[in-house]
Formats: C-alpha cells, structure tokens, sequence
DNA sequence: TCAATCACG
DNA sequence: ACGTACGTGATTGAT
C-alpha cells in the first residue's frame, strides 16, 4: 500500500521552537525551531519511509471561522519573534530539499491536511498524518494516523491515533471529538466552550447521548442543575464552537500527488542553507560518514582491571595537555556508574564501574591521579567527592568557563559547550535516555552509555583551551583562575560540612504556630461569611473584594492583587486584610521552613544545602535544597526559627558581615569624593547622607530623613528611578524626584559614575565589575521602553552587585585558606551574600575572629575601608 | 508549567 | 506615553 505522510507545518515548527533550546548561528538568526522540525520530520521519514509528503501551513488571511466568528484566532496567536523569523527559513529549507508544501487563503492547515487525508484514503492510501494539535483527531480512521510529537523529558516521543486509539483515550469516537470539543471550548482557538463544562463533563455527557444534537434533544435529562442551565443558555455558543472546530475534509484544493512525490532531501542547494543556519550534525547526512564518527571511533569501553590499570597509568605519566574527565553518578541513588577519561589524542575510554572495578577502587585511582597533571571537566564541585584535592589551579571546569562568558543562560550542558565552542553536535542526555535513570540507561543501552560518557570527557577535553582563550580575550581568565575554580573547593566544603539544626525544636517549632493559623482561619471563614481557601489568591481576591466589596481594585493581568502591600492598605479599615496578612506569615514560616527545612534534615542532623555557582546574573551564588540565604530575619518571630540552627558541641558560631558593601563599592568605583569622604569618617552613613543631601547639621537630622536619606541609598544601588522610590517611600514621584536630584547635585561623582556605566553597556553590550567579570545587558538595545529602562537599571545595579559578589567570593577563599594553613578546626558553613557564619571551636575564637577581620577587611583595595561586624552566639540567632 | 506571593541580601 | 526598583528560591494554586 502506498503511504502519504502529511505533516502540519505551523504546529510542527511550534512544537519544536518550544521544546529545544535557544539556538542561533553565527548570524544571530534563530534556528532552534527548525532543527527541531528537521530532527522530528527525519524521525517521522527513517519510521514510515512513505512514498509522498507534504507540508501545509496556515496563510495571514481570515477563513470561513472568522467571517462566522470575529474573535476567532485559529492558529494566528502572537508568535514570539524569535519563532516568526524561522518561519520563511523553514520554508526556505524544505523547498531546498524539495518538499511539497501547501497553502491556501481561506483555509488553515487542518482543513487542507483533513481534505488530503480523505481524498488519500479514498485512493486506497495509508496516511499518516502529522501533528502538535489534537484537533486533527477528528480525522482519524483505521487507515489515517494520528501522530502527535511529544516532547517527553527532552525526548521526541510521538503519540499515535488511529480511531480506535481515540476513542480508548477519550471514550468518544473521532466525528464525536469534534461535539467534545465544542462542549470543552478551546483556549487556543478562542472558541468558547459551554461554562462549567470541562473535559471531565464533556466527556460524560458524550458518553451518555452520544453527539451535541442528541444533547440538545434531551437536555432536560442532564441530571445535574448547573449543567443543564449552563447548555440551555449557552447553546447557540455551543453550536457556534462546534462549526469551528469543524475541519473541513472536502475543501476545494488543488493537488497533484505527483509533486508530493519524496525525493532525495539531500540536494546541493540544501547543503549551502543547512551550511549557513550551521546544523553541523545534519550536514554530516550530505556525506558518506557521520562528522561524529571520527570522535566516537575513539571511544571505548574498559571492563577489565588490567585494562584500568593500564589507562590510570597512562593517565598518571601525564600527557601533553589536558585530561577530560566525567565522573557518572546516577542522580537518585548517587551510586557510581563509571568514570570516562578522556587523552589529549582523543582517544577516549569509560570505565564501568562493575565487578572488580569497585566504586572504591576508582575513586581511589581518581584521588591520587588528581594530585598530578592537569584536568578538566564539567562541574568540577561535583567531582570532589573522587578528587579529594583542593589544589584548583590544574583544575578547569568548562560549564563555570561558560558561565563566565555568558551568565545569562537558564542552564548550561556539555551538549551546549560542545555546540557553542566546538562546533559539534551531539545529544543531550535527556534526548539519549529520557527519564531513564543512569544506571538502568547503562544496563539498557550499554554502547549508548560508553558513548554518552566519553563525550563528556572528550567535551571537557577539547572545549578547555577553546574556553580558556575566550576567557583571556574578555579578560576574565584571571577571574576564572583566581576566584571562581578555588572557590568551587570552599563551596564543595560549605555543602559537605553542613549546618547542624535541632529537629526537635524546629518541629516545636511548627507545632507552636499551628494553633494560631487554625484560629486565624476560622476568624477569616467568619468574617468572609464563607469558606475558601486563604492561599488561593484568585479565591481571597474575589472574596474580598467582590463578595465584602471592599474597594481597592484590580491590578495584576490575571484578575485581582492580593499582594502585602495591597493589605496592608486594607488592613487599617477591614480587620479581615490583617487576619489574612498575619495568616500568611504564619503559614509561609510553618511550610516553607518549619515543615520545609526538616525534610532536609540529614542523618548527621545537618542540613546539606547546595551552593550554585552558575545561576546568578551578577556573580552572585545561590543556594538551594534548601535555600538558607533566605532564613527569616526581619520580623522577630520569624527571625527566632535562626535559634534552631546551632553549632557542634565545642562549638559556637561567630558570624560576619561586610556593614554596607555595595555602598562602600559606589563610592569607590564612583570616585566621588564626598561619598569616599563619608565613609571615612566612620559614623551612620545614612545620617551623613541625610546631612549632606537636606543641609543639616549631622546631628539635627531627624529619623525620617535618616529613614529616607537610607530609600534612596538603597534607590542609587538598584538603578534608581523616581517612580521606585515614591514606592518605596510612599510618596508622590515629584518629591522622589527631588531627592534624586539632590543626592546627584551632592554627589555629582555618582551620577556621573551611573551614567557612565550605561553609556558603556550601550557601546559594549555588556557592564563588567572591578575584577572583570561581565553582564550582557541585551535588553539595552530592544525597541520597547519598559525592556529599555530595565536595561538601564541592570547597568547601574549589576557593576555594583557584580563587585561585591566578587568581593566576598575572594573573601571567602582566603578565609578558608587561613582557617586550612593556621591548621584550624573551625569551618566556613555559610555564605549569605555579603555575610559569613563560621563555626568556631571555642579555643579558636580569638584567631578566628582575627582571621575574619583581616581576610575579609582585606579581600578588595578599595577607597574606603571594607568594614565588618562581628558577632558571636550559641546558635544563627544570638550571632546575628 | 506558570503566576502570585513572600522569605532573604 | 509607556509602568518599574536589583539579585535570588520555595510554596501554593490553577491550568
């Protein structure tokens, strides 16, 4: 039988866009959607091998859904512009490869697919029919396919229907999809459903009467109220909706078959466009060998001990270069999978950690490997635990490198590096395995898994001194070498050390809360009259200001704000906003830290969290699982959950933090005299700053000009704006207005300095901070104001956040360092942006302290004198 | 998976 | 005129 294969142009390219990762080539053109559409028509080509294919798409002009329905939006939603542009350059390529494809004004896609299908298997043709939007079900019989590409854990996985398969899904069959869909409505489309009817219900009633007319024919049976009363009233919508979602199977086309024809893909015009948009891996299907192949050819896998034995002493004479090295733990139970080591020559090995080749042999192998010659890998912190070195400077970890020179990703993967800085295409490891985990990936797929594994050696092998160079021409490889690869070993340390919490208390905790919240709850069911839930702000929304009507309105896109300072506003007439205001800071300290730190309450009764280097913008770290930079501290009650974080027997804690450090680096980066004159005369610097700003003398001036003197200290470092401050201060944006201007009038060398710095970002691209480190700041050059001004504050704020990250990273490293070389007991726990907690043995108090105030007094050479304050205490409350 | 909220610096 | 402070992460409810 011979085969149509039928795919919906559109919806494909869509799906695509948003399941693989941002992609451009040198050009700065986006081509992400388009190679995922390849990837996925390949796919489709390799498993059906049929003998025609065409493409339809929707063309920008009104069909017969929108003469009968003017706020239908079909498939013409707003598409992001990153998507737009690929659109002719998928067209651009499929007519290289000599693909038919269709369109037609007055019909979209579905109609022309739907009346191919048809008129296919009327010929006696197998169809298939290819898809992002169930819609098309509709269409399906025993000889058209359904197939719906998912992306399923980074993995294409296509879902097929034939009829029988929708109605095991649905419990209808296809014509009756179309009635289902009328009922459920469609966000998408626009069409409108019948209120109250989900998909849930739709499904039942179908079940039960069997088409919409049948409904309607009965509609008195429906048994339940509400139901019946929504579809008697809205039946004219249902009817409408159904009309619409009607594909149209008997469209008028023209269409020889002859044309859709498949032909050799792999044409020479092609090749040029598949050269330009740089899909480097699908080129490789132009030629007679894989690119990839070459790389892979030297790869292998080591079974044997003699074997291994043999590469670790290969790899312990050194080589000429680097060795990449992986290290393959499976996720969920941490146990080892094996290592992959990777010679400078490329040639490429995995040991599996299997038989005599023990976990504990390997790691040992590992350890005294790292202690010579050079090594670079992929999150090097997560090796630590097999290179038990902290001598980092032969160390090179590629995904820092790529942070470093682009910190604004979401996430960063080998497969990425390999992409960006090799020119290599291979998979990541979601698309290889799925959800499988590693271990049973290994088991599965063993060839796979030595090949997944050596690329990430041979990766790490090769993309080291690509980085490094790039690292050098942007001139951060002194940040990189000094700063960045040494703290990964303090960070790794903080993680393994952990913090030691008293369970007990902390459900004590919790419990004290409990009480209360239940009281609070009754007391706001009361006083609203009916119960809802509290932690749904949909639901307090229209409680209060629908059913109690207080006024306050709307604010958000998405209904009313029920935000904190919404309430707070409410609270002084309307007890129910302050029942409402103390219920949730009551249950946030009840389940995000008395509930959701003890779940991370270790055998050791410490927590572990995770300090990530690569996630911040500015160079911050951050931590997660759980976050302990966000512990409690402004509000009292809050603040005491500190009590239940204590430190060792022997033990106290002795915390620093640096006293205004992002001030203190304006006035040194800003080279104003009067602001670098402030800070040396060592007294409030918001009274100064109130004092010199308002003309009053230092003692005269009262709390709310100290307190407002402070708003726009604060104001300067977040990339002032008046209508900012008014917020914060609760005035109009004149007044913010003219305190902004008279910071600037009296500290010129700010203004001067803020302007300077997005002038730069405008020329540059980018802002850098005292010791090098960058930000792109592409929003500087968008064509919306609001982007633009973003833009503008991220290159005032980031050069000033960026240098005190920075500064404390340095801190860090040397007050580990002196805590290591003094031979001290005394650990480095935690990092909280600009403060340090240190657990003291006791006898080490006093060189404990000495070593704080100097390594962090003297981590930056700045204008100004880097101040800390000291406090020590039996546990994170009394030392703060 | 996203939006809203709120904890921290 | 546009409509906002900078940087994070966890929890919750709704889709």
């Amino acid at each position: 039988m011979e085969k149509l294969v039928l795919i919906d142009g559109h919806s494909i390219l869509n799906r695509a866009f948003y399941g693989v990762p941002d992609l451009s080539n040198s050009e700065g053109l986006h081509t992400n959607a388009v190679y995922g559409f390849l990837n996925i028509l390949f796919k489709i080509m390799e498993e059906e091998v049929p003998d025609y294919l065409t493409v339809a798409f929707d063309v920008h002009a009104p069909t017969f859904r929108h003469e009968i329905y003017k706020e239908y939006k079909g498939t013409r939603k707003p598409m992001p512009e990153e998507l737009r542009e690929q659109v002719p350059v998928l067209k651009e390529v499929l007519s290289a490869m000599g693909i038919k494809m269709m369109e037609q004004a007055g019909l979209e896609a579905d109609d022309i697919l739907g009346t191919l299908a048809k008129r296919a298997e009327q010929e006696g043709m197998a169809v298939s029919l290819v898809s992002g939007d169930r819609d098309l079900l509709q269409v399906a019989t025993d000889t058209i396919k359904i197939r719906i590409p998912k992306t399923k854990g980074g993995k294409t996985e296509i879902e097929d229907y034939y009829a029988a398969d929708v109605e095991a899904r649905y419990h209808v069959n296809p014509i009756q999809f179309i009635d289902l869909k009328a009922l459920m409505g469609d966000t998408a489309d626009n069409i409108p459903g019948v209120p109250k009817v989900g998909e849930k219900t739709a499904t039942d009633l179908m079940c039960q009467f069997g088409s919409l007319d049948n409904i309607y024919s009965n509609v008195e049976i429906v048994s339940k109220k509400s139901i019946r009363e929504s579809l008697i009233n809205n039946e004219e919508i249902a009817r409408l909706s159904k009309t619409l979602a009607t594909i149209n199977v008997d469209s008028p086309i023209a269409f020889s078959l002859d044309e859709a024809k498949v032909k050799d893909f792999f044409t020479e015009e092609a090749y040029v466009i598949f050269k330009r948009l740089e899909f480097k891996n699908l080129l490789s299907r132009f030629e007679k060998g894989v690119s990839n192949d070459k790389i892979t050819a030297r790869f292998r896998m080591v079974e044997e001990l003699s074997e291994a034995e043999a590469v670790f002493e290969r790899a312990g004479k050194g080589e000429n270069g680097e060795i990449g090295i992986a290290i393959l733990k499976d996720e969920s139970s941490n146990v080892l999978a094996g290592i992959s080591l990777c010679f400078p020559s490329g040639e490429c090995v995995f040991i599996c950690c299997e038989g005599f080749l023990t976990e504990r042999y390997l790691k040992g192998k590992m350890a005294s490997l790292a202690q010579q010659g050079s090594f670079s890998c992929g999150n090097i912190k997560n090796a630590y635990d097999f290179l038990d070195c902290n001598e980092t400077e032969r160390f090179f970890d590629v995904i820092l490198a790529s942070y470093l020179l682009n910190p604004l990703k979401n996430d960063y993967s080998m497969a990425d590096i390999a992409n960006e800085h090799l020119g290599l295409m291979i998979p990541e490891p979601s698309q290889r395995f799925g959800k499988t985990p590693l271990l049973k990936a290994m088991k599965d797929s063993p060839k796979e898994f030595m090949e997944y594994a050596c690329f990430l050696a041979y990766v790490s092998m090769a993309s080291a001194p690509v980085l490094r160079e790039k690292l050098k021409e942007a001139g951060m490889l002194e940040l990189m070498e000094k700063i960045e690869m040494p703290l990964t070993f303090v960070l790794y340390d903080m993680e393994r050390e952990g913090i030691l919490v008293k369970p007990e208390e902390l459900k004590a905790y919790g419990a004290a809360l409990t009480g209360r919240i239940a009281e609070l709850e009754q007391k706001i069911y009361k006083e609203a009259g009916e119960e809802f839930n509290i932690n749904s702000p949909k639901q307090l929304g229209e409680i209060l200001f629908e059913r109690l009507a207080i006024p306050g309105g709307k604010k958000t896109k998405t209904g009313y704000s029920t935000a904190a300072d919404v309430l707070e506003k409410l609270a002084v007439d309307h007890t129910i906003a302050a029942d409402v205001l103390e219920y949730r800071g009551l249950a946030k300290l009840k389940s995000t830290y008395a509930e959701g730190l003890s779940v991370f309450i270790g055998e050791d009764r410490r927590i572990h969290s995770t300090f990530n280097q690569t996630i911040t913008a500015t160079g911050r770290i951050s931590s997660t699982d759980p976050n302990l930079q966000n512990i409690p501290m402004r509000m009292e009650l809050g603040r005491k959950i500190r009590k239940v974080f204590v430190p060792k027997e022997g033990c106290v804690f002795m915390d620093a933090d640096y006293s205004q450090i992002e001030l203190r680096i304006l006035a040194h980066m800003s080279e104003d005299e009067q602001l670098i004159n402030a800070y040396k005369m060592d007294a409030d610097i918001h009274r100064i700053t109130a004092s010199q700003v308002f003309h009053i003398p230092f003692d005269e001036v009262t709390d709310l000009q100290r307190r407002n003197a402070k708003a726009v200290n604060f104001g300067i470092v977040y990339g002032i704006s008046s209508f900012g401050l008014s917020q914060d201060l609760s005035i109009t944006k004149k007044e913010a207005a003219e305190y902004i201007e008279k910071y600037f009038a009296t500290y010129p060398g700010v203004k001067n300095f803020l302007d300077k710095s997005v002038a730069d970002a405008k020329e540059k691209g980018y802002v850098s901070t005292l010791f090098g480190r960058k930000r792109p700041v592409p929003e500087l050059s968008s064509s919306n104001f609001m982007q633009r001004s973003f833009g503008e504050r991220v290159a005032m704020n980031s050069p000033i956040q960026g240098t005190a990250a920075d500064v404390i990273k340095i801190a860090m490293i040397r007050v580990y360092r002196r805590l290591r070389k003094e031979k001290l007991k005394s650990k480095l726990i935690l990092q909280i942006h600009d403060e340090l907690l240190i657990e003291t043995v006791k006898e080490e108090r006093e060189q404990v302290k000495r070593i704080l105030e100097e390594e962090m007094g003297h981590a930056a050479k700045l204008s100004v004198p880097l101040e800390i304050d000291l406090h020590e205490g039996n546990d994170w409350y009394e030392a703060k």
